[in-house]
DNA sequence: AATCTGATATGCT
DNA sequence: GCATATCAGATTT
């Protein structure tokens, strides 16, 4: 395990959401260890995107998150899912990425047991999916990813393959913005729908 | 493609 | 306190 640096998260959103593909999701239980490698995100910004939890620029309780340093883990539900976002760039500008899909390595049976599913594909192929799959909840909002102790943790791929980026808008946003935030390794078949 | 379920926060009455 | 909206997912058509 190979932690990225803190300066990695302290770029712009767009760049981190770009950039974190191809590199390994890390969740530390008890006694066991999950892994899965990144293969879809999309970038939230602060008070000028209507899609953000910071939009508008005003603190509430939960989304307070997301005005803290770089590399804090920030969890919300949507229509009953967890979704793990990690939060980017300067402190005190609220900003950050969704990670919304994993390609499974290791602890996969475990992941089968949590999901209630067989199929590998249905595993952590979509936001909801993989938070279920790695076990993510509210209860670690406020970690630091690129902590070595940290119960999830953000390291550099063991075996760097290259792949192609692709881009397109944000899934499910009612209201996005003009450019496409949301980037996917093309042709991953763990690449949400 | 449509419908149902879902956990939480927020905004009403 | 209750209705409603939400960055999904699963199931049924």
């Amino acid at each position: 395990m190979n932690p990225v640096e803190k300066s990695f998260f302290h770029q712009d959103a767009k760049t981190v959401a770009q950039q974190i593909l191809g590199k390994q999701l890390i969740r530390k239980t008890s006694g066991e260890l999950l892994s899965g490698i990144i293969v879809e995100t999309e970038a939230y910004y602060g008070a000028e995107d209507p899609a953000s939890r910071a939009y508008e620029g005003k603190q509430t309780k939960m989304n307070r998150w997301m005005w803290m340093d770089a590399a804090i883990v920030f969890v919300y539900m949507v229509h009953g899912h967890w979704l793990f976002n990690v939060i980017t760039g300067k402190k005190g500008k609220p900003e950050g990425i969704l990670i919304r899909a994993v390609e499974p390595r290791e602890g996969v049976e475990t992941m089968r047991d949590r999901r209630g599913v067989r199929q590998l594909t249905r595993l952590t192929s979509g936001p909801g999916k993989l938070t279920e799959a790695f076990g993510i909840t509210k209860e670690h909002v406020g970690l630091d990813v690129t902590s070595l102790s940290s119960e999830i943790v953000v390291s550099e791929a063991d075996d760097e393959k290259t792949f192609t980026v692709l881009s397109s808008h944000r899934s499910g946003v009612t209201r996005d913005l003009s450019e496409e935030m949301r980037f996917y390794i093309e042709g991953n078949e763990f690449v949400s729908r």
